[in-house]
DNA sequence: GATACCAGTATCTAAATGTAAACCAGTATC
DNA sequence: GATACTGGTTTACATTTAGATACTGGTATC
């Protein structure tokens, strides 16, 4: 019987170890909106300070760090005058494509439940 | 095009709106470990407090506050004496499995790729 | 009567995040 | 040549959030 119950715990530890390794390195409010601006296409700083919306310069900048540290997303200077730089998203950073499609499809549908069904949620 | 530059704009922030409407709901370190230790079978608040490593008992009550406040996770007062608290996943919640699943994948590979090609990475 | 269990709260501190502005090199405007 | 602007940060400071620790009130156990 303890047996079980040590069982039960183990499944539930074992089930949740992997998510915390992905979490470790996607949780946050801005990773993977970053992540998914850089899969439509490459984009300089700038650019990326506009499209991912209501982000600061410096939160970016550190999320790109961190996203860099962590092989998922590339950073490039061109050495034209002045530099540009670039960040375009690594093959590493494309396999997460099904985590943002689950997480968008998801998405999509708590939206239409909360605007056609709010009372149930 | 100008027109189109808007476009790639649009559909960037098009591909992100959703994603933010469920990392508004999932993000943070704890609301996706609690789901998934409630999707192995329901439990009580202790119960759920040893099963989420590091923890603590505010963030896992403040968690759950809103986990249930989005009906992800049913909160039942059963009137023995001491109360008991069960809490459980919802049909709503379990509609995150594939979201989940594939956070697992990602996670396992993940863990793959620093264990056995650690400089790749 | 002392101790421990349950389901949390309260309080204080530490860390993460956000805001505003500054920085430096180069470019365009006057 | 002075002024102002752009891109890619960095710094100083304020606010928000998370974490550590202690505590409550009722019940059961030793």
């Amino acid at each position: 019987m303890e047996a079980l119950i040590k069982t039960e715990r183990n499944l539930c530890i074992t089930h949740i170890l992997p998510i915390r390794d992905a979490l470790d390195i996607l949780s946050g409010k801005w990773k993977i909106p970053i992540i998914v601006a850089l899969c439509v296409h490459k984009r300089r700083f700038k650019e990326l300070h506009r499209d991912v919306q209501g982000i600061t310069a410096k939160m970016l900048s550190k999320e790109l760090k961190e996203l860099e540290m962590n092989k998922l997303v590339k950073r490039t200077v061109h050495d034209t005058s002045p530099v540009t730089v670039e960040y375009s998203i690594t093959d590493y950073g494309h396999s997460l494509t099904p985590v943002i499609n689950e997480l968008r499809d998801w998405g999509m549908k708590h939206r239409d439940k909360i605007i056609y069904h709010p009372e149930e949620v």
